[in-house]
RNA sequence: GGGCGUAUAGCUCAGUCGGUUAGAGCGCAUCCCUGAUAAGGAUGAGGCCCCAGGUUCAAGUCCUGGUACGCCCA
């Protein structure tokens, strides 16, 4: 229809079949802030229930990556589904803003190695230089967060690095310390001696070199117990490769349940773990028979290898440990523990003293006998000479193994005691136990799994580090050792005499604050380290809003938080940490449930990495699929919870396959809505009630709220697979299932009572998808929203509410009809595929052998005829017995039930069974009789598989019980009107490429050579009339101009003109 | 070395309460349908459901042990 014979505008926006979704996205994206959408769906909800949400802050540490985008959808998604549901979301935006990373990489910048460097470069520069570069990258992470549509606020981010922010975590920090959890003690760490500094892991990785060692067996003579015989001496063999630790020996460990024996070789006795006695003790070494488990040996006493050091604490007893092995060695571990992490919780858990006559140069204590001033790696000769003098070296081998040397200088490496800071958190081990317990974890075995294993095993949280771009740790101490410990600016203000209310809260001008000691009047100053990041982060519920310093009532109203969500990575990070710091300070944790994401892989299947160049980019990524596909992938492709790949082949196939299917059935809609006697939501009121509508549409809308249902279910136990595997299903039948079969009603026109329901059903169905996909794609859904809403609905589906289950229109009996249905027709057109009969040419009739085909509607029948183009469609049944082959097979499934061990017998006596008799026998009465094992049985025709087959001049298709067999024989009837089918579609084709309008009349001549084909089209003239909107069909040649087509296969020629 | 997870078609992944013919999509081949569609449909090729035991009338599914990979930790 033209524009001047529809004067009004259209009821519809028109929905290009042809759309670009980034170009559709970036409109979206000026639509949302022209209208301040984000910030309306925020105010209208105001006064609602809060549903909290806390933003984990990414680390503001290079460029943000595919995997960022991963964590940013599910933190979208979710906020937009409950603010649909009418909760208010605040979403405050943060920013991760300290840590070695950001150091390491202006480091790299600026062309400095290691903290001598950076310190001699000056430490207020470089942390100035630390600033610039979080700044630098967060906006490049604000771009991209606009860009795939995640709703947060950004205006008001928290940055760690805020003073407001550093004054929170002091704060919290005070309250840990005022609860007696805050505490000083020796850190191993690997340190470098030759640097004066410690190393982080990643740079340990990059420094391990292969050396050999000496390798050295030990005697430690026995002094209590029952081994401790004057007459017969026996000593612990003990097994190091780390002689220089010997001179600070503390311990011996053994594993509690291994077996030590006694061995002698007729003049000593050694006790080694058994299964490392021909090992350890080589040939002509016998068991004298003694044996003890480990744990019967603690507290036994021994005579120290080397009397260099003094012990001020009882020492030199055995001790028992889990991680001591029998795989090298003797069984009898050394214990040091300044030298080693393993040693030092040992030994510290039976309060042995921590001994360290190495200083922090590398060498020995200058006063000491033997080694004083010896630099530690040299000094494993000399110590090694000296216990063979003394008779005790019992063995010394060259060991070839790797051992982690300094990156930058190559000096080997000591696992060193260095004072370090630590929080308790063994003390309030139990109640995060509990926290845990009553949080919600997806998937739920992180819970007791990976996590809960991790608080099990928890160990006090070491939180100093000896850096520079992090929070300081607020503790000053005098020369007495008193501690202060500093809750915000103001405090430090009152401490120093002065106003420090405006001073940058970071190193190098906190370590300038000094003030007397409150304790002794001597003068305190800051402890030189900055605090573990990960506790900056945990800080964020609070922390984000200054609390309790600034907003403390704010922060009250958003605590605890619902929702978390970061990838799998974060369990022992931010999960731990925001759990941990929470129940520190408040006694219960920040969460109550937390989702687990995978990470995100490259299509190749490995990490995506630069140096492999497999890297997607992800705002080209988006501008390539667009955010919605990108958003649709992490959400609802494959499993979240488990690595997955990425490419371009996923996303475009969910572009095809989700985001166009719907975007084409919306463009469908309004096509048609437009054309004609259009269609408008006033309509909606005229339609047939659903429960008067015909059974497809009324399937449909049961579909429609079964997805209903099933998606919010799924969305609120945070399964974004799942709702996405219903909606891509929903949608598919929608389109290929539902619009299909209902074209004709459409072309039909709004204002027939067919066309009525129809517009109105898929209105219906087209509002509600779009609202339930709007938290996952919101892009695509809103730009439809905008297109197809009611008149008084918002301006944005992501204003509208979320939409409610129509119980009454769920009808599973009528579901499950329509997917025999469905099968009927696949089995029909296979049959059609293998007579090679095309699905144009009518037959006359189908045959159909399916359980409940009997009960199937009329209107259902009819789509399986209409579907196949058969005339007729009847039971297999209704032909003559004879003509049909039956084959009948054992339903385990249900047979399983009820005859349990006999089940593989009786199915054995079906299928041994007269196909026929049982058959019959099971039609008529509902029960067969077949033998097993000499005795009769009854089964029920639920128990048997029952397939029937014509036998002759039929076209057959069957699976699982199910048959359809199609007459194939072709009357000149059937070819006629095959014929004239093939003449529509010549017409139709005609049309579309010459550019008429779906609504626009034609005149329509034709003109056959071939007698069968007049004849056909004289016949069929009405319905091929009417098929192709034609105002007149005329034998004969056109009166003036028209477009002439010729179809030579058929013997035809015809012109059409547009009226 | 430890904890946790994953393993199903060439690729990406579903697979419910354990039920005997293990599915979908992509890709490939052949064909069909089409006046919304960048679509849709049929057929074919393609499977040691990681391996080995066990439980069971029946195991891709449950149990035990192993292998490979991933994450975290040491």
């Amino acid at each position: 229809m033209s524009q001047e014979q529809r004067p009004a505008s259209p009821p519809f926006p028109a929905l290009p079949a042809q759309v670009d979704l980034p170009a559709v996205e970036h409109e979206v994206l000026r639509r949302w802030s022209d209208q301040k959408v984000f910030e309306r769906s925020l105010e209208q909800t105001r006064g609602g229930r809060n549903w909290v949400f806390f933003e984990g802050p990414p680390t503001a540490n290079g460029q943000p990556g595919v995997h960022h985008v991963e964590a940013r959808v599910f933190k979208d998604v979710f906020p937009r589904f409950k603010t649909m549901k009418g909760f208010h979301v605040d979403r405050k935006a943060g920013w991760d803003c300290h840590g070695l990373p950001v150091e390491v990489a202006v480091e790299k910048e600026l062309g400095l190695s290691g903290k001598k460097d950076i310190e001699t470069f000056g430490v207020a520069e470089f942390n100035d230089r630390c600033r610039e570069s979080v700044l630098r990258n967060v906006d490049a992470f604000t771009a991209m967060t606009e860009r795939m549509g995640y709703w947060v606020n950004m205006d008001e981010a928290y940055r760690t690095m805020d003073p407001e922010y550093v004054e929170s975590v002091w704060w919290s920090l005070k309250v840990i310390w005022e609860k007696g959890l805050l505490f000083r003690d020796y850190r191993i760490s690997p340190y470098c001696p030759r640097c004066g500094t410690t190393l982080a892991d990643h740079e340990l990785a990059q420094g391990y070199e292969t050396v050999t060692d000496p390798s050295v067996y030990v005697r430690f003579p026995v002094t209590s117990g029952p081994l401790a015989d004057p007459g017969r001496p026996t000593s612990l063999l003990v097994w190091t490769t780390t002689p220089w630790t010997l001179v600070s020996n503390t311990a011996v460990a053994v594993h509690p349940e291994v077996q030590y024996v006694v061995a002698t070789n007729g003049t000593e006795r050694l006790l080694v773990a058994e299964p490392l006695l021909g090992s350890a003790l080589g040939e002509g070494w016998q068991p004298t028979g003694e044996r003890f488990e480990g744990a019967e040996m603690e507290r036994w006493t021994y005579q120290r290898p080397f009397e260099l050091v003094a012990f001020e604490e009882p020492a030199h007893y055995v001790v028992l440990a889990d991680y001591v092995t029998v795989e090298d060695g003797t069984g009898l571990v050394h214990q040091s523990p300044a030298f080693g992490a393993d040693d030092m919780a040992v030994c510290r858990s039976y309060g042995l003293p921590v001994v360290n006559p190495v200083r922090a140069d590398g060498t020995f204590e200058a006063g000491l006998d033997l080694v004083g001033g010896v630099f530690f790696k040299t000094a494993d000769a000399t110590l090694v000479t000296d216990l063979k003098e003394r008779g005790l070296l019992f063995r010394h081998v060259a060991y070839e193994h790797s051992y982690p040397h300094c990156w930058r200088c190559h000096t080997p490496l000591m696992y060193y005691a260095l004072p370090s800071w630590y929080i308790r958190t063994t003390a309030i081990k139990d109640r995060l136990l509990e926290q845990n317990a009553a949080t919600n974890w997806v998937p739920g075995n992180i819970k007791e799994g990976r996590y809960g294993e991790w608080l099990r095993n928890n160990v006090d949280w070491a939180l100093s580090r000896s850096r520079y771009w992090g929070t300081p740790l607020p503790v000053w101490t005098c020369v007495e050792d008193h501690v202060t410990v500093v809750g915000s600016l103001a405090e430090l203000g009152g401490l120093a005499g002065r106003d420090l209310s405006a001073l940058d809260p970071h190193r190098p001008y906190v370590d300038d604050v000094v003030f007397d000691c409150p304790e002794c009047g001597g003068t305190a100053r800051r402890v030189p380290e900055v605090i573990d990041v990960w506790y900056d982060s945990g800080s964020m519920p609070f922390a984000q809003w200054g609390a309790p310093h600034r907003n403390d009532e704010v922060f009250r109203a958003n605590f605890p938080g619902q929702y978390i969500c970061e990838a799998i990575d974060q369990t022992r990070g931010w999960f731990y940490s925001m759990m941990t710091v929470s129940t520190l300070v408040f006694g219960q944790t920040s969460y109550k449930n937390v989702v687990c994401l995978g990470h995100i892989l490259a299509e190749d299947g490995r990490k995506m990495s630069k140096h492999l160049g497999n890297v997607l980019e992800p705002m080209a990524v988006m501008e390539r699929h667009g955010a919605d596909a990108v958003r649709w992938f992490m959400a609802a492709s494959g499993s979240p919870w488990t690595p997955r790949r990425v490419g371009h082949a996923a996303l475009e196939e969910i572009v095809r396959k989700v985001l166009l299917t719907y975007y084409n059935t919306a463009s469908f809609f309004t096509l048609y809505a437009n054309a004609g006697e259009t269609w408008s939501h006033a309509r909606l009121a005229d339609a047939p009630a659903p429960a008067e509508r015909p059974l497809l549409d009324r399937w449909v809308l049961s579909e429609l709220n079964r997805v209903v249902r099933g998606v919010d279910e799924a969305l609120e136990r945070f399964d974004t697979a799942a709702a996405g595997r219903l909606l891509t299903a929903f949608v598919d039948d929608l389109s290929n299932w539902y619009v299909r079969r209902s074209r004709r009603r459409f072309w039909s026109g709004a204002s027939t009572p067919e066309g009525a329901a129809a517009f109105a059903t898929l209105f219906e169905c087209l509002e509600t998808v779009t609202l339930l996909m709007a938290p996952l794609v919101p892009f695509l859904t809103d730009h439809v929203w905008v297109a197809l809403r009611r008149p008084d609905a918002p301006e944005s589906v992501h204003l509208a509410r979320w939409p409610q289950v129509r119980e009454e229109l769920i009808d599973t009996g009528l579901s499950e009809q329509m997917a025999l249905t469905r099968r009927l027709v696949e089995l029909g057109r296979a049959a059609r595929a293998d007579s090679g009969v095309r699905t144009r040419q009518p037959l006359a009739r189908a045959l159909v052998g399916a359980a409940g085909f009997g009960d199937l509607p009329e209107q259902l029948r009819g789509q399986v005829a209409d579907e196949l183009n058969v005339v007729r469609l009847d039971p297999l049944s209704s032909v003559g017995g004879d003509l049909v082959d039956y084959v009948v097979k054992p339903n385990f499934r249900t047979l399983g039930k009820r005859f349990a061990k006999r089940t593989p017998l009786v199915a054995k006596a079906i299928q041994a069974a007269d196909a026929r008799k049982l058959v019959e026998q099971v039609r008529s009465t509902g029960w067969a009789h077949v033998e097993v094992a000499g005795e009769p049985v009854e089964v029920s025709a639920e128990e048997v598989l029952v397939t029937e087959q014509p036998r002759e001049g039929w076209a057959v298709a069957a699976e699982s019980g199910e048959t359809v067999a199609l007459d194939l024989e072709i009357t000149p009837e059937l070819q006629r009107a095959g014929l004239a089918r093939e003449v529509v579609r010549l017409v139709q084709d005609a049309r579309k490429s010459s550019g008429l309008d779906i609504s626009d009349r034609i005149d329509l001549w034709w003109a056959a050579t071939d007698p069968v084909t007049a004849q056909a089209v004289a016949e069929h003239g009405a319905v091929i009339g009417a098929e192709v909107l034609a105002r007149d069909l005329a034998e004969g040649a056109p009166d003036g101009p028209a477009h002439a087509v010729e179809a030579p296969d058929f013997g035809l020629r015809f012109w059409l003109r547009k009226v």
